[in-house]
This record gives C-alpha cells, structure tokens and sequence, in this order.
DNA sequence: AAAGCACTATTCAAACTTGACTAGCATAGT
DNA sequence: ACTATGCTAGTCAAGTTTGAATAGTGCTTT
C-alpha cells in the first residue's frame, strides 16, 4: 500500500481543503523527512490518482488568501472518506515500520476501543514473525548469507522492539491517554466538524 | 538507491552466473520474504536495466542442466563488480533498515576494516538524528501530529535499537568473528578467484 | 495417452517514486 | 528601477515496483 495514499487522503481530511504544497508543508512541518520518504512528486501523483478515483475533488471556492502562483485546493468526497479509513486500519496492522508510523499519526480518528482492537491483531502478526525467524537454524559459518546469524539476530531484534512498542501504546492507550474519535466531551468548545 | 539492484549484482557475483529465476530462487531461500519485498518483476526489470548498462552480460556458454523452460544467464561485467562495491558500501551506511539488512548479507566481499569505518560512518548518522529527534517537544496533547509524543518516541526507540546493533556487530567484527575478503588463509582450499 | 498439477522462467501494463526542472510572486538590497 | 534571492506551486521524464498473466516441462493420475 502507498503510504502517500494514506498521508495525502490523511492531511487533506484533517485540514478540510488544502492544495499539493499545503500538504507537503505539513509533512515537513511533522520532520517527517526523518520517517517517511515521501517527495513532493509523489505527493502530486497522488492527488491526481485520488481525484480520478473520486475520492477528493478540486473546490474553487471563491477568492482565498493566496501569495504566490496559483493552486488547485482540494476536499475529500464520501469515498475518499471510507477509503481513508481502510488505509488507516490496514497501516494501524502493518509490519512495515514507515507504514505503521503514518498510521500512528491519525490514530485519533478512529475510536479508541477499534484502534486498541487493530493493535491486538498486528501483535498477533509480529508475534507469528518472530517465532519462525527463532526458528532458523544460526550457524556460525555463513557461507551462504540465508544463515547469515547476524542477518537473522538483527530481524528478531527489530520485531522485539516492534511488538514491545506496540504493547506499550496498547497499554497507554487503555489506561485513557489521548482523545480519540468520539471523546471530546470534557474539552471546552472544539470546532471541527 | 534500490534494494534490487543490489541484490541481483550481489548474488549474481556470489553465484558467479545465473539466470532471473535463480536470483528468486536464492532470495526466497533466504527466507528474505521477511525482510525485503522484493517481487519477480522487480528482479527483472533490474536484469534489463543492469545488462543495458552494461553492469552484467548475457552469457549462453554452451548447454547447461536444464529443466523447463529455456532462460538467460547473466555474469557481472568489470563494471558491474565496481558498481557492486558501490552500492555494498551505500547500503552499510544506510539509514533505511532494509537496505541495511542487504548490505549484511553481502558484508564479508568487503575487507574487514572497510566494513568497520563504515559502520563508524553508520553510527555518526544515526546518532545525529537520534540526537535531532530527542531535542524535539513532546507535548502531552497532540492537536496535530507532529507533535504526536507516540510517533517521536517510537522513532527514538528505533534509532536507539539501531545505534545498538551496528555497535555489537562492530564490537564482533573487531573480535574476529566471520571471515572476510582475503582472510581465507587459515581455510582450506577455497576456489573462487 | 490425456488431463491435471506443480514447478520453472519470464513478460507486461499499471501504479508509484524520484530527481531535476520550471515558473509565479514578494521583498531586500543596490 | 532593477536584480537577485527565496518561497510558493507544480510538471515531467525516467526509474522502479507491483500484481497478474503467460508459457514451457515433467510427473502423476485416470
């Protein structure tokens, strides 16, 4: 899946309107650079492979505070909203670190309870990973790299960081920490949608 | 810089000659499906890119076993050894874990201290975004996500792992352990070049 | 001996990413 | 007034990846 799917629909929907360069501000705002390798190519190739699957519309709304050279805004349409959702769900389970990550970033739009329900699926993911690459047989002379020890002691301990992350936000996520989807009540006034 | 290439150039050198298939064939026998995502096509279309290059060469030297269909084998050109060597020591450096994790694979066609400065190359980088990331705010409550304390702590938590394993891997070559380019001395005979 | 299946080997279009380039507008300095 | 610098906004060709499809060969079963 392409993350820059999830972060452009993820972005746009978060602002309500925006153009390419809005979103690529936001991006290098977050220092992304550092997490995802997204460019502003890729940015655009989304917006135009969005818009042409119906999930986002260019909105001309009437005159708006601009500087600079003229650009195309956009809002997300109904699809686009449940195709946002489908990203999220399915990144909230990735394997993939950079994947998981643009995940973590919208978390709070979805409920809380489906978000701790999602983790528990991506542990039972990792857990399956890292028992099999236990599995391999680590012999000490590699002389071919698929029993490389070092190759295989670095994957399981990636996935051990992976899952005890994981378990850790799971476990702040139950003990109440941040608003999710459909918490606001004890704030004061909030504004969107 | 892509995976694929690197992995073609290297098993192609490792195998001395093969075909697409054999290269697939390898990776997946490395359980590599873990730890990279490297389809067929892609496989080929570096195949493609890497003999108009001029990096390898079709080499149909006389009839080889074969079963089923007919299929092309490669060699490595002058050029495409340099090229290997190129992209190894990219990879050693990177900050991406899964080029990395090729890089590894290929780790011992270096000389041992080359692969060392490397990794002291390696560590230098990653300590510099670890330090950036850790001089970011952490704000409790995330009202937009760049600020979100989840996503820059799990990024801390990965580089921490990362800077970790490159220096017990450095600290196990420094002791000796693998055999590396022109240390075969102490092995019996060994026959490639 | 024909049909079905699994393995070998590759091709191809469509999707996506990259890097380098273009171009508008504003503002600071000469 | 002029020019050059930097931010805003986007385009485009080339490179790369993906997923699905194709096709040959041998083995097993009916």
């Amino acid at each position: 899946m392409s993350t820059a799917r999830l972060l452009v629909l993820g972005i746009i929907l978060r602002r309500g309107i925006t153009h390419g360069y809005g979103v690529y501000q936001e991006l290098t705002s977050w220092r992304a650079e550092t997490w995802t390798n997204i460019k502003p190519g890729s940015i655009y190739h989304a917006l135009e492979k969005l818009e042409s699957q119906g999930m986002i519309k260019a909105d001309d709304s009437g005159d708006r505070v601009k500087r600079g050279p003229s650009r195309t805004e956009y809002t997300l349409t109904i699809q686009g909203e449940n195709e946002f959702i489908t990203l999220l769900e399915s990144a909230l389970k990735s394997n993939d670190f950079q994947v998981y990550a643009a995940g973590i970033a919208f978390m709070e739009m979805l409920p809380r309870h489906h978000v701790i329900s999602l983790f528990d699926e991506r542990l039972v993911s990792l857990r399956g990973i890292l028992t099999f690459l236990r599995s391999l047989p680590t012999e000490s002379l590699p002389s071919n790299p698929s029993k490389h020890p070092e190759l295989v002691g670095m994957w399981v301990g990636y996935f051990e960081y992976a899952i005890e992350a994981t378990q850790k936000l799971r476990q702040s996520l139950i003990s109440g920490n941040y608003i999710f989807k459909n918490e606001e009540s004890e704030l004061e006034g909030v504004d969107h949608d």
